[in-house]
DNA sequence: CCGACTTTGTGCATACCTTCACAAGCGGTA
DNA sequence: TACCGCTTGTGAAGGTATGCACAAAGTCGG
């Protein structure tokens, strides 16, 4: 038997003494089975928009709304119809040509694939103005995630409960982690403080954290991390607003030059 | 003269009478100028990347360090260096072959594509948890976005001052954010209030806008938007939680299967 | 001044994502 | 039952972003 690659969930084992030389980046050793997951095969980005089609069907849950078609649900969730459609098709086939999806169905199935079973317990690290705001932010209890620890390395915090619960020292961080089984780390301290936070959920065997510290972590591979960086946002928005100046001054730069040229107006095209 | 298509810069006339049916997908009307800009040619995802690099060169200038070559500074923003030079080269080619980039001539030539030279004012609508915090973080203001304003609804918060500056009342938004040319507005409302805030805003003026409220605001075409999305980050590292148990479950399952088949381990493979 | 060494900038191939367009499938209707 | 209109699900095309690999271009030591 000689390993292969191919779609969707397959089990390949390459049995002793096949020394199959392989086309394919990563050569398997000998040996081996190899496993490929069909979950793996969902696009990051798909995962992302998966979250807000969810958001937009609780909300039509809540009117009652138990039908919904692409073309409204892509409209509700600002994207294109043909997207939403190939999205859901990485979920599974759960609408009815020429009626739509069911809701409540699309809603399960969606909470399915992105784990939300299953409560993730979170711990909120650096509890500063930011670590504040997140302990006491109700979303995210109300969407599966409870907040079951906090630290911060102030030892006048210590004790003091924040949001219902109770700060802890942030020494306590792996024996707290383990015991509560946090599968989810945030991380809301100074930047100096990032990494070394960092360091001690991992060690911990927190998997997956949220960065809101301006740093690049450095983790190992099997640790998953997002980041969210205000400034990084704000000087995004900064590019824009300098594009559209540009763009102003462009215009108005070529009305200028072209007074009297015999065109009417100037057009901006993206 | 005719319409044409080209890289870089360009001004191109189309003069009365010429009739040029064009190929482009936007056939331009008679009588108009078509100004093109080199600025749009800069991808979004390469713009989020020059905005980590800034910030790692600023540390870079805190240590006194006067060169950086293309690795160095692509492990510390942790991205690939033929990606980082890519991007480097959007903003144009400053570096010197051989020895690296002047580490302060890349900051001012970045700092001016992203258009940081010029102040960009902040107002923060909604002064709750989230609100407080933003209000209070020292972040924008050191990196050139002073928040100038506040706003919330409630009467009772009017005129106390958070982070230093007393807080309106949302009604007034329009009248002090043109006063004070905000640039960029945060909204860090409740939901339900988001769409009201957001339309206030753009009738300010405000073309760029950071929405951290669960909604997809509909704004104009030329507003900007981007949105900062706390549960979606969560079900976002959720998602790959679940991945990862299914995966051990997987390998589990595979080597409870081949128990005694010949094969010595198993290996998932991404 | 020259040659060896280093590092940039970029053409090209690849992978990923998006969008279009349409066949297939389902419910309603006569 | 047979048709009709509507909507899904997806193959294929197009576009965008990523990563490799290397020529070009500069520095530095002798």
């Amino acid at each position: 038997m000689v390993a292969q690659r191919g779609e969707g969930d397959e089990v390949v084992t390459t049995t002793p003494g096949t020394s199959a030389a392989q086309a394919a980046p990563v050569v398997p050793e000998q040996d081996e089975v190899v496993v490929r997951e069909r979950a793996r095969a969902i696009p990051e980005a798909a995962v992302a928009r998966l979250a807000v089609y969810l958001r937009v069907l609780s909300g039509m849950v809540d009117q009652g709304v138990t039908t919904i078609s692409s073309e409204e649900l892509s409209a509700a969730a600002g994207v294109n119809s043909a997207k939403l459609r190939k999205d859901l098709s990485y979920v599974g086939s759960y609408g009815t040509r020429g009626v739509g999806y069911d809701v409540e169905v699309l809603v399960s199935h969606i909470e399915r694939i992105l784990g939300l079973t299953r409560k993730h317990s979170v711990a909120v690290v650096g509890i500063g103005n930011l670590g504040h705001a997140l302990a006491n932010y109700g979303g995210f209890q109300s969407r599966g995630f409870p907040v079951a620890a906090l630290f911060d390395v102030d030892e006048d915090l210590t004790g003091v409960p924040v949001g219902g619960i109770p700060v802890n020292h942030i020494d306590d961080i792996t024996t707290v982690c383990v015991e509560r089984e946090v599968s989810i780390g945030v991380i809301a301290t100074p930047p100096q403080a990032a990494q070394a936070v960092c360091d001690r959920l991992v060690s911990a065997g927190v998997q997956c954290i949220l960065n809101f510290a301006p740093v690049v972590l450095q983790v190992p591979d099997d640790v998953e991390v997002r980041k969210v960086d205000l400034a990084v946002e704000m000087q995004i928005l900064s590019f824009h607003v300098a594009r559209r100046a540009d763009e102003a001054s462009a215009e108005q730069a070529a009305n200028d030059l072209i007074n009297g040229v015999g065109v009417d107006r100037v057009v901006i095209r993206p």
